[in-house]
DNA sequence: CGCCAAATACAACATATGATGAAGTATCGG
DNA sequence: CCGATACTTCATCATATGTTGTATTTGGCG
């Protein structure tokens, strides 16, 4: 279980074996914990940092109107809070999505990680990083892509990000969201959410079925839909998976844009 | 000059004198960077970390079909890539807005500060936290907030996050953006922001001339576009600015949503 | 098995924002 | 002071997405 935080921390360089022990001795005691439940909300200060071993885990925002918006998305391997103990409230929530297993482990034990193997402070530095360049990557997705293109990036994302923990096979995985959850993660309507899926699926570009995605001709979504995968900033290792784009066929142009601003 | 850097650390918590003697002598020497200037670009391997003492600096990036987006913004006393050199390669860019006074740090000064001055690493860590927050609060903004809502909850944080480094009056600041500069942050068309602009004049909630804004009425502006400061982390030092709303006159309803859900 | 709640699907209409183009108005270097 | 360039302003039209409401399907659970 375990193994999915150790397979994406060794993507980012050398953990040695001693390194990996001390991972798995750190994260013995998990929980389960429902799905659609808090593991802090705003306000909190937490004491204890959250490492998904399984299932979907999101940080989400309430607005004042009662919306709620999802500002990232956590999978196995994925620390939530690496990082919030140092502020003094917390300016979001995080909540499971599905059930999930998760390790609670108290900020000492992070302070120690980080001050007495160097390798796993780099390693969870380079983590904080690109959550960070993911997060940044969604603001231009919901600032100049449309909703078929962010859906579709979306969906390039997770398959890249599950696939570095094992949980995707070459072109599909399990996607346990509901089409709410996808309106609150792509800033739509949930209305829009399942146009846009129609129309995906009338173009062969996805097949959603039982909450399981598969993504035909991975390279045509890829291509279509401008994912460039640099901001994930993972090594060759997972790189296989969404490669070079063959020459795609084509995409009826509707839900698609060629404007020059926007 | 780089008092900017510490009155904004400070707010974090305490520095000794010993600290800001030691902040000075690190960021003795500056460089003039004229506008509309890239500081490091993509796929770049930077070396040192800037940090901005005047002027404004941007952190975007280009898409495929060649728009720019915005997804910081850093004011003086900012660093603006505190983090990357663990990173393979840059994802994005960074350029000047205006003319910018910069200061280049070598990493290896930043690690010194990091491993020998607790209380700089400790502000440090803050100040990193703090640019995380705001992005996922640009994040909320692209997603749920309408134009005006998103160019108003704008007009706010660079207020208080002016003020903070002495940069701003009471209710007004130098606001030295181009309407297309502003299109770039606010996920808009150029137009739009003209339109917006002129709407959010016609309510005497902004006066905006000579790149120049003013807010005749903070709490006011702040109230009906529910702008909630405490994602920038701010001690009560700063919160004098943006205080508690009063109670406030009306806006008419157009440009404002009340929709239940989007 | 069958019920109930939740999730999906779809249609009709409303609107915020984009696209385009063109006319004013600053700004700045020479 | 001039012209060139960039910025602002505005009008018109186009469209992606939101809103509302309802029907259908799915899935968990007694």
């Amino acid at each position: 279980m375990i193994h999915t935080l150790i397979r994406k921390l060794s993507t980012a360089g050398g953990l040695t074996e001693a390194d990996e022990g001390t991972l798995r001795r750190v994260s013995l005691h998990s929980r389960q914990v429902p799905a659609h439940q808090d593991l802090t909300s705003e306000e909190d200060r937490p004491e204890n940092v959250h490492l998904v071993l399984s299932g979907f885990v999101c940080r989400y925002k309430i607005l004042a109107k009662g919306q709620r918006h999802i500002t990232a998305l956590m999978v196995p391997g994925d620390f939530c809070d690496l990082h919030v103990a140092i502020l003094d409230e917390m300016d979001h929530s995080l909540g499971t999505i599905t059930p999930c297993t998760v390790v609670e482990i108290p900020r000492t034990t992070i302070q120690d990680l980080t001050e007495n193997h160097p390798r796993i402070a780099h390693a969870l530095w380079w983590a904080t990083l690109v959550d960070e360049a993911v997060l940044r990557e969604w603001l231009v997705s919901l600032a100049k892509r449309e909703a078929a293109e962010r859906m579709a990036h979306l969906f390039c994302e997770l398959l890249l990000r599950l696939s570095v923990v094992g949980l995707a096979e070459k072109n599909g995985y399990a996607l346990p969201f509901t089409q709410l959850d996808l309106a609150d993660m792509l800033g739509l309507t949930p209305v829009h959410v399942n146009r846009v899926i129609k129309y995906l699926r009338s173009e062969d570009l996805i097949v959603l079925k039982k909450r399981r995605l598969e993504i035909p001709d991975v390279a045509r979504l890829k291509t279509f839909y401008d994912f460039v995968p640099t901001y994930l900033h993972h090594t060759p290792r997972a790189k296989k998976y969404l490669a070079a784009p063959t020459q795609a066929t084509n995409v009826s142009p509707r839900m698609r844009q060629n404007s020059t601003h926007r």
